[in-house]
Parts: structure tokens; C-alpha cells; sequence
DNA sequence: AATGGTTTCAAACAGGTGTTTCAAACGGTG
DNA sequence: CACCGTTTGAAACACCTGTTTGAAACCATT
């Protein structure tokens, strides 16, 4: 680091295939996301993005502030690649959960297999570093209020902001369960049963309904057809977007 | 490894303090668990276990096997530190889920700061290696067969086998969060609001009614008082076993 | 073509890693 | 005490890590 001037961070070339500030960035996300922070080695990461190691310190300084960078990325791509939904004036908070719930499934699994993004941001909200102040400030506090005022408009205030806070944790927890901890869902759960009830669009519309039930806005889930026709009748289609990553 | 004859594991100086084997297991599985597999090192272990380095080599055979090892340790630890309920015949469902759910998140968060233990076998559910498989079927697939049978019992068979365990999942899921995501759910939420409602009595209670009210054995959660009421009526007190570790 | 700043590259550096070695110390048994 | 398997110890080994170096290659501008 030290007395060189600062390499420039080219915005137009920067999504460019042969741009190796964000060739690098991309290959530290995918490693640092698949190995962690140690284990992941400059080495692996200039080999993966077909750079020279000295690379990442000319436009990094070092690992630990490529790692940051990294993380950094990795939220803002995320962001781009599945941002919220907009509703129109009038929408019901029903229909908005529903939509808030897929949305952050999506965000999470993906459609395909995991994105490594969320596989990197996950390991920093397990074992927070500097990075993830950040993180939580610009990615997850302004999803998590959004997802508290539909459930504060959903009740018509009859619950506190602190007791609205506790139900949008019962709502995350549901669905972060299955990222953070899939693979030992995958073993609990025969495979079969994993495609037809556990896939991001299925569960968007079970979470929603148990929180819906839980609320009592809702008849209960063991009446298992009933509710599923009262939600879509007033939630529309299950899938929104398409995963393009 | 190779020609060594293999130490034997003493079972009675196990839990003594002048047993290196044992000092070994347990720094081993502090670190791992603070620091990962990678980022832990053989010689802070054995500093930290008052031994010398060529040890974890003489008793373990390499750092892999004593990882895998650490694990299994782990685990059969806090199943002796926090057992499983025992119901007498004709205990109500509902009491049992309030046990079970206490009891999970007891075992998961402890009531001081949460138990080296668990974050290691946390590390192992988030990116599984060969120690997972017996975790899972020595560890976690009991206790979620115990949660299933209740949930079933509480239900009186109207769910089929699979709408069970997605149920299950909920409930785990809620308790999950608290335990993988603790420092990013402290960093949404105000402290006191942490010591008053996200406390592992009130998130017990919280919980189970949660998933009472969506299973409609219960009164929906809006009206907080009268549903807690209820709850404590059936249920009994609040905390049922106190930590020890 | 010559300049000067920017970017790449192979090679080397200092330090830390898991693992091994082999001799010394231990502790019960003849 | 002498014996012998078991356990400990300090030092060394080979390897890999993040980082730095200094010279070459590049490239727009003069």
C-alpha cells in the first residue's frame, strides 16, 4: 500500500470481462464464500480470476480489505440481482407478505442452486468481522423494517413495534433455517418431500400462511386446503421474478 | 500415525484434570469453535491444553482427527449437560411442546453466554464435513423425531407425516436464528428489548404459542395477555432446569 | 519515436503451518 | 535395580502462507 497512488476503481469497465479489479473481486467473493476467510488463499483467488498475486495487493492493499471489499460487493450485486417489490397504493398487507416472504426466499436460496453471495454474506452474519456493520445498516435493517411495517399494518397496530419486531424474527427464522442450515434440513427431510414442500415458492406461501394463521388472520393450517385457497385468492401468483444470476 | 500403537482413550482419568487427552479434547473444541478448522492452530491448542505439539500427533494421529473428534466430544458433552425431557403418561402436548421448545433453547443459547460447544457443532451444521453425518444422526435426528411425535400428538394425526416436520422446521428455525444470527438479531434490535423479550424463558413461551395459534390450538397472538395466560395455565412454570457447564 | 505513468509478472522473502523425529522421562513389574 | 512399554519434550522438517520487490510490458500523449 503505503506510497502508491491509488489505483483507480474504473466504474465503466467494472462489470467488463476483462477488468481485473472486478474479475478478482468476484473470484475472492466465490472462494471467501466457499472456504472462509483463511482457509480461502490469495493464491487460489489470482489463479480462479487469472491475475498475478500481486494484484490483489496493487488494488487491494491485502486480503483482509479485499475480504471487505468483497462482502461489500457481494451485497450490492445481491441487492441489484433480487431488489424488493413495490406495491401500489392500496395493496393488501396480505398480498405484501406473501410477495415480502418469496422475495426473500428468493434473495436467499435462489432458484437454482445458492448464489454465493448470500453463501458470503451468511458466513459474516455468522462471524461477524468489520464487514459486517455494513452489512447489516445497508442490507439486512432496511429489509427487516420493511418486512416489520407490513406486519405492523397487517395487525392494525394492535401489537407493539417491539412485539411486531419479534414476529418478523419468527418470519426470518422460518426461512433462514433453510439457507443457513440446508444441508442438515436435506438429511432430516427424504428428498422427494424436499422438492415438493421445502422449494422457495412452496414455503414462501406455508411461512406466510403459518404467520397468517399465528396472527389470526387467517384460518388455522391444519385445514390444509382451505387456507391454501384463502391466501391465493388474495396473494395472486406464487412466483414474481425469475433468478438471473 | 502408521506403526504407533494406538493410545488408549482412559474412560475413568477422562474427565480428570491432569488427563491429557481429555485437556486436549476440550481446547481443541474451544478453538475450533471460536476459530474454525482452519484458523485454529495446533500450537494455540496445545498451549491452551498445557501440553507439548507432538501430543495431539501421539494421541489423534493429525489435526483432522482430532477435529472429527472434537465434534463427536461436542455433542455427547451437551447431551449430558442438557437432557431431554421425560414426560409422565398423559402429560399434555401442549406442555410438552412448551418443555421441548424451552429445552431446545436452553441447549442452544444457555443462560449465560452461549456454550462453546454449540458453536462447534454450529460451525459443522453451516459447512458440513465428514463430522456431520454423526452429528446429525447421533444428535440432531432424535431430537427432531421427539419434536415431530409431539407436534403429531398435538395435532391428532389431521397433519400427514411431511406437514409434520415442515412444522417442525418452523419451530427450529425460530429457535435457529437466535443461536447462528445472535450478534446480527443484537445489532436489529434494542438492547433492553434483548433482555426482555429475546431472553431464552420468554422466547420458550413466545414460541410455542406461535405455533399453537397457527395450528389453531390456541388464541392468535394479538391478544397477548389472555393467550399467555392460557399457555401458563396448562403448561407450568417457565424455566425447568437451570445451567451448569 | 520518445516520454512517463500505469499495470503486469516471475521471483523472492520472512514467517507460520502441520507433522515428524528421536532422545529423555516416566511408571509399573520381574 | 533393571527392564520395557508408554508418554513427554525440544528441535527440526518440508511446505505453504501473505506480502514485497524490481524489472518488464503496456499505452495514451507529446
Amino acid at each position: 500500500m503505503a506510497s502508491i497512488s491509488v489505483p483507480k476503481a474504473n466504474p465503466v469497465a467494472s462489470e467488463g470481462h476483462d477488468d481485473p479489479r472486478g474479475r478478482i473481486l468476484s473470484a475472492a467473493g466465490q472462494e471467501f464464500a466457499e472456504k472462509g476467510f483463511e482457509a480461502a488463499t490469495i493464491r487460489d483467488i489470482c489463479t480462479l480470476a487469472a491475475v498475478n498475486v500481486a494484484a490483489v495487493n496493487y488494488y487491494f492493499g491485502d486480503k483482509h480489505r479485499l475480504y471487505i471489499e468483497s462482502v461489500r460487493h457481494a451485497h450490492e450485486e445481491r441487492s441489484q440481482q433480487v431488489p424488493l417489490p413495490e406495491w401500489a397504493d392500496g395493496t393488501p398487507a396480505v398480498k405484501k407478505l406473501r410477495d415480502f416472504v418469496g422475495n426473500m426466499l428468493q434473495r436467499m436460496l435462489g432458484f437454482d442452486h445458492p448464489p454465493w453471495q448470500v453463501r458470503l454474506m451468511l458466513r459474516e452474519i455468522l462471524h461477524p468481522t468489520d464487514a459486517c456493520r455494513e452489512l447489516v445498516e445497508d442490507y439486512i435493517r432496511p429489509h427487516f423494517t420493511v418486512l416489520c411495517s407490513i406486519l405492523d399494518e397487517l395487525t392494525d397496530g394492535e401489537m407493539s413495534p417491539p412485539e411486531v419486531r419479534r414476529v418478523g424474527l419468527s418470519v426470518v427464522g422460518q426461512c433462514f433455517l433453510y439457507r443457513a442450515a440446508g444441508d442438515v434440513v436435506g438429511m432430516l427431510i427424504p428428498p422427494n418431500e424436499i422438492k415438493h414442500l421445502h422449494n422457495p415458492v412452496d414455503l414462501a406461501d406455508y411461512v406466510t400462511s403459518f404467520c397468517l394463521a399465528a396472527l389470526g388472520k387467517h384460518s388455522p393450517l391444519s385445514v390444509e386446503v382451505s387456507q391454501e385457497q384463502a391466501l391465493s385468492a388474495t396473494s395472486g401468483p406464487s412466483a414474481q421474478d425469475v433468478e438471473s444470476n
